[in-house]
DNA sequence: AGGCTGTACTG
DNA sequence: CAGTAC
DNA sequence: GCCT
DNA sequence: CGGTG
DNA sequence: CACCG
């Protein structure tokens, strides 16, 4: 079963000294090293490492070795790993940054691990004995990767002293990785890079992916011969050798020359296969090899000489396309405000309306008054709707009296506005507007964008092609996806047929990648690319993905196990861990991923609000989500409860008495996660509930939050999360931070990790969704006006 | 080339 | 921490 | 994927 | 075994 | 969860 071709090993070698950088990359001046992980299963003497690292590292398995033959497929996924990395942001190379890689390696013998030997061969011959190979997987072992980038100036701590802690347990260090063809103890000058993981016999697949994204394509199985495999592969390798590296020139020398000597550090941390869940990670799904057909390669050429997408012809497509923007009134970058004329518009405006004050009582100083920032009043908004709507029946959007003030507000600002704006723009934008808003008349049982539209095939296709992109678990993917869907927003807002490329790629959103995939759908009526990039694994970690707690990573993980449909995984078929959450999710997939009518939102509502309210007359409680967006259906439900605090109580301690209470009502049926603290004053609650004995399941979402971030909260928990970005990005543009706590400014971030703050800032709003707005500069925009996707 | 939201819970 | 969810 |  | 990442 | 102490 085991490849009979010459084996490369692939030494792991520890360092104490620092290597030269160009040994591993030649690009930076960084140095990559590796931290090693020793397992705890290690043998608690590590006498036996004091001598020879490299016999320690193969007593600890970590020396691999595979057939020379696909030397090149591995080499292919290497180099593109470290292309990524190479070319990642300054930002993500700085000294100690980390990333990881997971790799699950073929469990390939070398021919000094007898006891593996012996083993595979048992295993062989029990293949053999039930007749298919292909069934008897080879063991893999799932290699995690972690890369920490250190100055180069930096002094890789060596692997001996970390290891030397390591005497019961486990112990840690830096370890560099290279690979060689030759034994250690005989360095050549030129140290071989080497594949870390190839199809063995037996596998389906392999894929490999990094934090940033797929190393490489899945490597196909050789379904039967595996010359297939490797013609298969390498077609698409050449392709991107050509296109992605520099390697314009070594290309051609062939194989040899892409095989060329090649160091690799890889740092690993936990490796060993002695855990049986590694197991499951084992092979991964055959699965296609994208390459590019022929034809789609030649449309795609033709385009690019049409409109190459970039060089100076693209300018003017591109100044068109702005022009073009404008007319339709998406002049933003920041979807969001798209009807926003621009930032600069924010402030200048509207008095907040006085009816927004709220608490209708009395609203106590130690209630901290929105700043009034803009001029602005910052008198709060949606929760006093929202309570006079309790009083009443709720049935209306409780923010209709609100919307009406809101939009005739907004209409004198851009009544106001336009008159500044380019004579193009503003004519084009309150004629877009007031279309907009005329569809929009009746809004509540509306769904979203319109329903049907003028451009539905090829919207159908994009998403098609979106699907199969949310199915792969890389970064470049997820954006992939990000940018389709943006697309695709943009392609519904777009009122009139499409009828060419250049016109798609004039939308705002569309870029000429996805005008050309418009090209097609209107030259073919179809997409190749869906086709073949179509395969089953697609399909089937989008089942899985469909169970509540199951995203990329575990989709694919059971889907290398070998499980395809959800019967598998209910028969935990490869022995696959499902969690508890999974568990629930499972038990009731139907129900969770089945929309629910609005009505029964209300329904459900109407039964848990006086619950709540028993506990607390004062407590504001309402739905939030695509419920009070207005939609039709609803996906979930997300109850936000806050409470004044004018009388000096707070809503302490109310979110445990509800669950409770819900429990025992038999209104909530299961939990899915419960809040670290549930008598905090912010805090998550996620479950299922049921209207009723007779009714589904539903998931339901408690979102508990003080009263002075109601409006962020509102603002964050009604979305859509397309919406929320944008917004959150426009805020981080101006030099702010907005979180579904505040919007902040003067944050300072770190300069090397952006996600982290230096300096939290200063909370400048909170209490009202107004006011954020307005401080952003974006226009008004009623709940049901925030879908963005 | 480097962005693309920001946070909480789970295991 | 990685993965997931929102 | 798209955008600056 | 409980804390940490 | 894996690792650490």
């Amino acid at each position: 079963m085991r490849s009979s071709g010459p084996l490369t090993q692939v030494h792991m070698i520890a360092s104490d000294t620092e290597l030269p950088h160009s040994d591993f990359f030649s690009s930076d001046s960084s140095l990559l090293s590796f931290r090693l992980s020793i397992p705890s299963t290690l043998p608690k003497d590590n006498s036996n490492m004091s001598g020879d690292l490299d016999e320690f590292f193969r007593q600890q398995d970590l020396i691999f070795s595979m057939p020379d033959e696909t030397v090149d497929e591995y080499f292919e996924r290497i180099s593109k790993w470290e292309e990524k990395l190479a070319s990642r942001s300054a930002r993500s190379r700085r000294p100690g940054s980390s990333t990881h890689t997971v790799l699950d390696l073929p469990d390939l013998s070398t021919s000094h691990e007898q006891a593996k030997d012996a083993k595979l061969k048992h295993k062989t011959t029990h293949g053999d004995g039930t007749g298919d190979a292909q069934t008897d997987h080879q063991p893999t072992k799932r290699v995690r990767i972690d890369t920490t980038v250190h100055d180069r100036s930096g002094v890789i701590p060596s692997i001996t002293p970390a290891l030397g802690n390591t005497t019961g347990t486990a112990g840690s260090g830096v370890l560099q990785v290279k690979s060689t063809t030759q034994d250690r103890s005989r360095p050549q000058e030129d140290p071989r890079s080497v594949p870390l993981a190839s199809l063995a016999e037996g596998e389906d697949s392999i894929i490999l992916w990094s934090e940033n994204s797929r190393i490489g394509k899945p490597l196909n199985k050789a379904t039967h011969g595996s010359s297939s495999v490797q013609r298969s592969i390498k077609p698409a390798a050449q392709d991107r050798g050509v296109t992605g590296t520099n390697n314009t020139e070594k290309d051609k020398p062939s194989k040899e020359q892409a095989i060329r000597p090649r160091d690799t550090v890889l740092k690993t941390s936990s490796a060993p296969a002695t855990k049986s869940s590694v197991r499951n990670v084992a092979t991964l799904p055959t699965s296609n090899l994208a390459k590019e057909s022929p034809a789609t390669k030649q449309t795609r050429h033709k385009n690019s000489a049409t409109a190459p997408a970039a060089g100076p012809s693209r300018q003017p497509a591109a100044t068109a396309s702005r022009v073009k923007k404008a007319n339709n009134n998406r002049p933003s970058k920041y979807s969001m405000d798209e009807n926003s004329t621009d930032g600069s518009d924010g402030e200048r405006k509207r008095a907040a309306p006085d009816f927004l004050l709220y608490p209708p009582n009395k609203r106590q100083e130690n209630e901290t008054r929105p700043t009034p920032l803009f001029g602005g009043n910052g008198g709060s908004s949606s929760l006093n709707a929202f309570k006079s709507v309790r009083v009443t029946s709720a049935q209306d959007d409780p923010l209709a009296q609100f919307y009406e003030k809101a939009r005739a507000d907004r209409d004198a600002v851009w009544l106001g506005e336009d008159g500044q704006e380019s004579p193009l723009g503003a004519s084009e934008k309150s004629q877009d507007k007031k279309g907009k808003s005329s569809k929009r008349g009746f809004t509540c049982d509306e769904k979203g964008p319109p329903s049907k539209c003028v451009n539905q095939d090829i919207v159908d296709k994009l998403q098609e092609l979106q699907a199969i992109h949310e199915a792969r678990p890389t970064k470049d993917d997820k954006w992939r996806v990000y940018a389709y869907r943006k697309a695709i927003a943009a392609i519904r807002r777009y009122s009139k047929r499409i009828t060419s490329r250049d016109e798609a790629f004039k939308i705002s959103g569309v870029g000429s990648k996805t005008a050309d995939k418009i090209e097609e759908i209107l030259e073919t009526g179809d997409l190749r690319r869906i086709q073949y990039e179509n395969t089953p694994d697609v399909k089937a970690t989008a089942i899985f993905r469909g169970i509540y707690g199951v995203g990329q990573q575990i989709a694919w993980q059971w889907y290398a196990a070998g499980c395809r449909t959800l019967e598998d995984v209910k028969a935990r078929k490869g022995d696959i861990k499902v969690s508890a959450v999974q568990e629930i999710g499972i038990k009731y997939y139907a129900d969770i991923n089945d929309r629910m009518p609005r009505v029964e939102v209300q329904g459900i509502f109407d039964r848990i609000k006086p619950i709540a309210l028993k506990l607390d007359p004062v407590l504001f409680i309402e739905v939030m989500g695509s419920f009070r967006r207005g939609k039709a259906d609803c996906g979930d439900i997300d109850i936000l409860i806050t409470r004044p605090t004018d009388d000096g109580r707070t809503h302490r301690g109310i979110l445990r008495q509800l669950l409770r209470r819900l429990h025992q009502e038999g209104i909530l049926t299961e939990d899915l996660s419960v809040p670290d603290d549930p008598d905090d004053l912010e805090a998550v609650y996620r479950g299922l509930c049921r209207r009723d004995q007779n009714s589904r399941h539903r998931r339901i979402d408690f979102l508990v939050v003080p009263w002075k971030s109601r409006g962020v909260a509102l603002l964050y928990y009604t979305g859509d999360d397309i919406f929320n970005r944008a917004m959150r990005y426009k805020a981080n543009t101006m030099g702010y931070s907005l979180n579904q706590r505040g919007l902040y400014a003067g944050v300072v971030r770190d300069t090397h990790d952006r996600t982290k703050k230096t300096n939290t800032g200063n909370i400048i709003a909170s209490e009202t969704e107004e006011e954020i707005f307005r401080i952003l500069g974006i226009p008004w925009q009623e709940p049901h006006e925030r879908i963005r996707s």
